[in-house]
DNA sequence: CGCTAGTTTGATCCGGGTCAATGCTGGTGG
DNA sequence: CCACCAGCATTGACCCGGATCAAACTAGCG
């Protein structure tokens, strides 16, 4: 297989040393637990649960898991945000989606990951064992069934996606970007008009299939026409209806 | 709402009268049972289960469900070819996905359909009631796990469509999608070189995300360079190592 | 203050969309 | 049995949007 540059970038700069890991511990308190699959636990189970996992900091490009490693451990994200993508074999990245807080990572019944995540900014996560994740999971079909759930979720993002990238112009597929994530981030934040975008011109290109300077150009121009104002790691939303109009284009 | 060119002829067309239902019969000599969910049913749940589901022929372009129908029936491939598409508010349709035979369709915790489907060929399919399949579903965790692993199918399908759709050039994007039918029709008919391809260009095209010129001009051009050979319905890989370059773009 | 990583902007070029004409095939009826 | 037609596929001519390359700009940060 030929390293090529984009995958020795991702290689060096994501060896930014290991995670550092904690027990799990007050998953009572979790912020993000209302949104996230531990919401569905018994006070009993939560403990029980609690004893599984580990909570991991990962620092800004640190490597959650590579596409095609062995899948011994799956996570539960609680803050940051992470990037999925796959390197393509001509040695182009492909962002796939991006993991919020309260998203579930890794696909419990496949045995090699489909995908390479790493952080996008700080982010922290639960990390289960795989293993007993599952079988933790088959003895509580309440448990299963919101994972199917979450993953029945996952491939409804997936057509958006499919819709989004497939969409004409630059500048539709950038509003309908920016509509989507305001959507996504509202089950953590709540709804408002400020959307996060802690990820970086590039992950945003390599989403939508565009180049960086498309991206910028898009937003440029949605800005000089009073649609979006752009903020430090983030834009907000000033006219949403002709926002939604662009992005149905 | 805007009815377009595009989605009246779909309504229009697809009004081709109700499929023919019959009783569900002889699942235990069912050529597709086993790549299909209901390979993992025992000999005396398989009685059970088909007294549940009905077998309906949908003629070319019959409607299988609309998306944002109240969900109320899924289905399971078992012979030709199901189209799975969106339209969007601008009336241009989106080709999510084909369901091949042993393909799932409708994720039964959905109370609306994500996406539209109907017959791009003769297509006969196993319809159950949605409530009584998931009734059925969660009594018997096995079960629950093997639609969980064909979902888990269902978001790596849809990554790769992700990927293929972003993918650089035309004919980069017509090669995979050639590799890629072949796999998936492997599972069906065993591997082979000659790839059905039982839709029309303008399937591929929405697909793709390319005109169905563009389509066409790629398809000449690699049969020009004697890549593959068009046959009705279908395509023959004459050169397997040399389309996966291309693909690989 | 200068360095670096990230972003914006500009100039140029080419792939693929669009529109329109032509070709092909299978079905129907005289 | 052939003429005709409708639906789909192919091919051609033209043009525009976005990729590419390169340069200028900005923001953190030691």
């Amino acid at each position: 297989m030929i390293a090529s540059r984009a995958a020795i970038d991702g290689l060096v700069r994501g060896r930014s040393g290991p995670p550092s890991v904690c027990a799990l511990s007050d998953c009572a308190e979790c912020q993000i637990r209302s949104v996230s699959i531990c919401s569905d636990l018994e006070n009993d189970e939560l403990s029980a649960f609690e004893s599984l996992g580990q909570c991991c900091t990962f620092p800004t490009r640190a490597t959650l898991f590579m596409e095609g490693a062995n899948a011994d451990v799956v996570y539960n994200v609680t803050s940051g945000l992470v990037r999925l993508f796959r390197i393509l074999p001509n040695g182009r990245r492909r962002v796939i989606g991006f993991a919020l807080p309260g998203d579930f990572l890794g696909l419990p019944l496949s045995e090699q990951y489909g995908f390479s995540a790493d952080a996008a900014e700080l982010t922290t996560a639960c990390r289960f064992p795989r293993r007993l994740f599952t079988d933790f999971l088959y003895a509580r079909p309440h448990l299963m069934r919101r994972l199917y759930e979450s993953t029945s979720r996952a491939v409804e993002h997936s057509h958006d996606q499919v819709v989004l990238v497939a969409n004409s112009g630059a500048k539709a597929k950038v509003a309908a970007f920016l509509l989507q994530q305001r959507l996504r981030w509202a089950r953590v934040r709540g709804m408002s008009v400020t959307v996060p975008l802690p990820m970086g011109r590039q992950d945003i290109g390599d989403f939508l299939g565009l180049s960086i300077s498309t991206v910028s150009r898009a937003l440029t121009s949605l800005a000089r026409e009073s649609l979006i104002l752009i903020v430090p790691k983030g834009v907000r939303l000033l006219d949403l209806p002709r926002l939604q109009l662009i992005a149905e284009d």
